[in-house]
DNA sequence: AATAAAACCGACCGATAGTCGAAAAGGAGA
DNA sequence: TCTCCTTTTCGACTATCGGTCGGTTTTATT
């Protein structure tokens, strides 16, 4: 590995735990350079703004998530079961720092809003997939897939990322899916202890 | 009224235009006053920051479009259309400005975030009341209504806001709905209709 | 050793949100 | 009209921030 692509790793590692704990709008160009103990004419050399490098974090970020994502898809759980351990894999929250906390942080909004955008973009064709052979097996029944899945991760991210949540949001949230993709009513039952098990 | 608290509904419009047009980041305090014919003290005893004249400019917003919400609910319009009135109602898009633009514009993800909790905040209890009554005319059946209104509010400005949906996200989105609410098929079929007529 | 390329430096710039002490403007009572 | 107090207005000033630029040092190549 090349020297500058070490220091440009570094930088978005540093930025990356930074922007989490204090905010993206929060942290200045000038204490990532302190932090990382080198001068502003070097961060502008490997980044052409501070929003570039958001862009690289949370490429980071993603990419994490879709690794775990896609090894739940080729796991040889039952379908239901894929589903929603995709979802939850998908929620950048479990990890190491208060991440859910930063990024419901008004502040944040920007970089909130990012991530969703691509986690989307990333989720959608795999958890596509998945329905897909749910329907195969015969436990769905549904056209119009990928926006049907659109709309599944929109309710699951607004409803589960705020933290914010009752067991009747679970029971709406269950009933809704199972409808939504024209499933049995008690397919997505167990929904309920993967999210009581997965919480903190 | 007075003096001081025209001047200060002034400088509200003001910012409201500005911010819709230019965007909440990109119009510095400067410009307003400029716009105003005021001084920078001036400003600064009407507002304490910035962010509070955002939040105050967008309580504006939401009032007017809580009106023409609750205006909706007191109509004797069929149930069904009364649901798609209130939320058509409640996307600030047709007025004026090209206000979808600027909300779309990410670095206008905070004012964005912002109207959108506020809305939901105000909308949910609204549209609570007409599924409580579409439920006692047998139309609807479902309990749990504010969580699966909350929902639906969710899915209709994720996917219409945007401005990019197709034929088939409003399919998907009717069949939720019903399905959702527990209403019979072909109950909200004209929200395809109702869509088509409120497009630009 | 000579040369070129990659990495690094920090003074400097323009713009911005916000501060502050002082000065008008306005009104109420004498 | 003068006085005193409150409300409103002013604009120079500050601190901070993202970003630029010309030049220097380090590293690799021949």
């Amino acid at each position: 590995m090349k020297k500058g692509e070490k220091r440009k790793l570094e930088l978005v590692q540093i930025a990356y735990r930074m922007f989490l704990t204090k905010g993206y709008e929060n942290t200045s160009v000038d204490e990532i350079i302190e932090e990382a103990g080198i001068a502003k004419g070097t961060f502008y050399y490997y980044f052409e703004s501070k929003e570039l490098l958001l862009e690289e974090v949370i490429c980071m970020m993603i990419n994490k998530e879709a690794e775990a994502a896609t090894a739940v898809l080729k796991s040889d759980l039952p379908i239901p079961v894929k589903i929603t351990g995709i979802i939850m894999s998908l929620q950048p929250e479990k990890e190491e720092f208060t991440i859910e906390e930063a990024l419901l942080n008004p502040e944040n909004a920007l970089m909130h809003k990012k991530i969703k955008q691509k986690l989307y973009d990333v989720a959608t064709p795999i958890l596509s997939e998945v329905v897909e052979e749910g329907i195969k097996e015969g436990i769905f029944d549904c056209t119009n897939i990928p926006e049907r899945v659109k709309m599944m991760l929109l309710v699951s991210s607004e409803t589960f990322d705020e933290g914010q949540f009752t067991e009747r949001d679970i029971e709406v949230f269950i009933d809704l899916t199972e409808k939504l993709l024209g499933a049995k009513k008690g397919t997505m039952e167990f929904v309920r202890d993967m999210i009581a098990r997965g919480e903190r």
